[in-house]
DNA sequence: GCCGTTTGTAACGCTCCGTTACAAGGTGGC
DNA sequence: GCCACCTTGTAACGGAGCGTTACAAACGGC
């Protein structure tokens, strides 16, 4: 769960308690200290007591076994539903960008600034693929990776959807597009952005 | 409860379904219409159907009778700790404004200022929609949200209503609408309102 | 009821993107 | 070196998503 956690993020939790090794309750206090994602705890343990404590130790519900389906979904829409609700909450992108070889990549704003300074016109597409490279940078992705990480779907058998992409993307920010310096084929790989990348708080100055 | 809630502010409601008069069902639908004040449902309805449909309406939490009332008040406190936890919640003065990029909307009066000061006009349904934009910014927002957030209401299948109601709060507020900067088009995803955002308390003049 | 405003729907045209096809380039066996 | 096979780049096509306009229905002020 903790190296999970680490890699995305989540919008609910669902806890068990009795579970082998740590138990629920300690997850959910440890979960607490370091972030506010919902946690509902599932349990069989159901005196009074025991539901007292998990409330009171940060879970923002706590349903007991056996429990109805529909009724797990309902509460776990009411979860997302204030999630949603809150304000400033949600999956609001980082107010910050990113450079490299003279590029700045501005996710708040979703646009791309050469190093000349002039705003070159991305698609929607081709934008969420260099946002997948500048993310990951210096690494082999995959198609399938890619894909994910882009458009968050799963690749096709002859997928070629992610070439495609990738070459008009060239077109757009390489010096010589048929001599890639920036995406780098691998092959029988995938590609690899090979620029280093800084994240630079955003000036957000008048 | 109409005239209570006229009057004061409330942290929590806890409401019960089986009422003479108006039910409990009724009245949470009413409240999640104006109000985002967290509603318990206390009840001895108790089928799963029952539950679900409370769930979805609106509120916050369901509790069945008999209840135990340690049980209630820890659920209780998980609605005040929410309401805290969440920034700017409770706070929310009436007379504070959204300023972004030199705009100014102001949610009490219903009004837009442009950045020379000008105020323009726009209609109920592009102030909501603006609204909806300026409380949820840079976070990608399907039209489905957009819709609810605006104005309460579900999507039909081929619902464009947002796609036009966009292009219009564009044409007011987008130095160039063709190239629109502000409210961004995300593909297949919906869209991203960019600009930083910023709540001042509003100065009321002299 | 009448008229102006607002808003949802339909329609058209443009852009974007996935798919396909084909050519070019790379790889390994001989 | 030569050849067959695999991988990749890119052009072209067509479908889907989107912006905009026009029009009709709904709404509100009088």
């Amino acid at each position: 769960m903790e190296s999970a956690l680490q890699a995305g993020r989540f919008d609910v939790i669902v806890l068990d308690v009795m579970m082998p090794g740590t138990d629920g309750l300690t997850l959910c206090r440890r979960l607490r200290e370091k972030s506010a994602t919902p946690v509902i705890m599932l349990t069989a343990a159901a005196t009074e007591t025991d539901r007292v404590v998990g409330l009171e130790i940060g879970a923002d519900d706590y349903v007991t076994k056996p429990f109805s389906p529909r009724e797990l979904l309902a509460r776990i829409r009411v979860q997302l539903r204030r999630a949603q609700a809150a304000p400033g909450a949600g999956r609001q992108v980082p107010n910050s960008c990113y450079r490299f070889e003279g590029w700045t990549l501005d996710p708040a704003r979703r646009t791309l600034v050469s190093p000349a300074g002039a705003l070159v016109e991305v698609t929607s597409g081709e934008f969420d693929l260099l946002l997948a490279f500048v993310t990951h940078p210096r690494m082999i992705l995959t198609r399938d990776q890619l894909l994910d990480l882009a458009h968050g779907r799963a690749a096709n058998v002859f997928d070629r959807s992610i070439d495609v992409q990738v070459s008009r993307l060239r077109r757009k920010i390489e010096v010589n597009p048929s001599d890639p310096l920036l995406i780098r084929t691998v092959r029988a790989g995938g590609y690899m952005f090979t620029p280093q990348v800084d994240t630079v708080d955003q000036d957000d100055g008048p």
